[in-house]
RNA sequence: UCCCCGGUCGUCCAAUGGUAGGACAGCGGCCUUUGGAGCCGAGAAUCGUGGUUCGAAUCCAUGCCGGGGAG
């Protein structure tokens, strides 16, 4: 009976979803502390770096989880998804880079594996809800009979970029207790309750690339898997087509990018578009950047139900971009938006989020094309 | 085999008698819990050899190497 009440937290061993652990227990709620295991971080040995923190998955993380969970009392299991995380995540992440594009790992984790195969498990253990760490708020909005995401309240931690995928099924069943404070104020919380991960530094970074290289990644993946691939060799060019340089391949390039070309012309170029058909990488000045629109695709609408007009909005391009203001204008029938900026952005990105915000509500999010 | 012009950090350019500066690239760090971006920092060079001069990247001679030039 009470244990269909009871709510799946994810921990990973850091101290955000350890919190969440400690909070919900403290208010008297079941509840069942679960860690994924999604990546064997022993695979590509070649990655490993002395003294790396704040890792997914590494032994030291569960470790940590499992003894929060002890500390609390709490029932506490380690699940593999390692097989869905290389299928949904990993792969993806690859391919995309290899196709030219520049994909968001956490945006499918979130997808595939946290709000979709996270919360089966849950269910599969009794638990009708899950609890995780991000700095995210939900919210039933009687009027709309909808589940609205909103903008963690600390918004400098908020992490609702990578959530535009959630869907109201999902977000029904789910559990965002740190979206109401700061990290500082967490960090205070995790203190006071005596959790030995209060001083556990933040995690960054593709938790399954242990090194951050993850051009490196690729490359060591392939070798795993016995794998070869085609020359990836190309050419960089400005935009009159004239050749600058050479280059290892378009997965190590991405828009906007400015480090690694090797190309000295007297002022900084960044890149403007990556070709694939062509293995070409078009370079250029800062200002040949900007963009005024683009289409976003496989939109999903969360806070608000599909459009048929335009609506204003302030549209999230990647994650550390400052929502600006535009319009978006919703193709009729599909699940395509154009987005027009008021002002033109730098770098919009193939691969990446556009994630639609009016004020801290998120309206929905997209794939930018 | 003669005559011009030119050889400065990895690249491009500055300093033309007083002990070499910048941009870009590369490297390191910070920042950021997608990738980028941004910020900070340390490196890094006068083609060789003689000479003139208190003092040479700078003037002279010569060699070498580029580029150009009717035999």
């Amino acid at each position: 009976m009470a244990e269909s009440k009871s709510i799946a937290v994810a921990m990973s061993g850091g101290v955000d979803s350890s919190a969440v652990a400690a909070l919900l227990h403290s208010r008297g709620l079941p509840i069942v502390g679960l860690t994924m295991q999604l990546w064997n971080q022993r695979r590509l040995p070649e990655l490993q770096v002395e003294g790396a923190v704040g890792r997914c998955c590494s032994l030291d993380d569960v470790y940590d989880a499992r003894h929060v969970a002890q500390q609390l009392g709490i029932p506490y299991y380690v699940v593999n998804f390692e097989d869905r995380f290389e299928e949904s995540v990993v792969k993806p992440f690859i391919s995309e880079y290899l196709a030219g594009r520049t994909p968001i790992p956490c945006t499918l984790c979130n997808n595939f594996v946290k709000f979709d195969q996270f919360l089966e498990m849950a269910e599969g253990l009794g638990a009708g809800r899950i609890a995780t760490g991000h700095y995210a708020r939900v919210r039933f909005d009687e009027a709309s009979g909808r589940y609205q995401l909103l903008r963690g309240v600390d918004s400098s931690k908020d992490q609702t970029y990578f959530l535009f995928g959630l869907t109201q099924p999902q977000l029904a069943r789910t559990l965002f207790p740190l979206g109401e404070y700061t990290k500082p104020q967490v960090r205070v919380m995790a203190r006071e309750l005596g959790l030995a991960v209060a001083e556990k530094h933040d995690s960054q970074e593709i938790c399954f690339v242990p090194n951050g290289d993850y051009a490196q990644f690729i490359d060591a993946y392939f070798r795993e898997q016995g794998l070869s691939r085609d020359s990836v060799r190309g050419e960089i060019v400005n935009p009159a087509g004239q050749v600058l340089g050479e280059h290892d391949g378009v997965h190590r390039f991405t828009v906007g990018q400015r480090r690694g070309l090797g190309v000295a012309a007297g002022e900084p170029l960044y890149v403007i578009s990556t070709e694939l058909a062509t293995q070409r990488v078009v370079v250029g000045r800062n200002d040949e950047l900007l963009s005024g629109s683009f289409t976003a695709k496989d939109v999903n609408w969360i806070s608000i139900a599909r459009p048929d007009t335009p609506v204003r909005a302030q549209v999230k391009i990647r994650n550390r971009h400052s929502a600006a203001p535009a319009t978006l204008c919703p193709a009729s029938g599909e699940s395509r938006t154009e987005v027009r900026f008021d002002e033109p952005q730098r770098a919009v990105t193939p691969g990446q989020g556009a994630v639609f915000y009016n004020g801290d509500l998120v309206l929905g999010g997209g794939w930018i094309e």
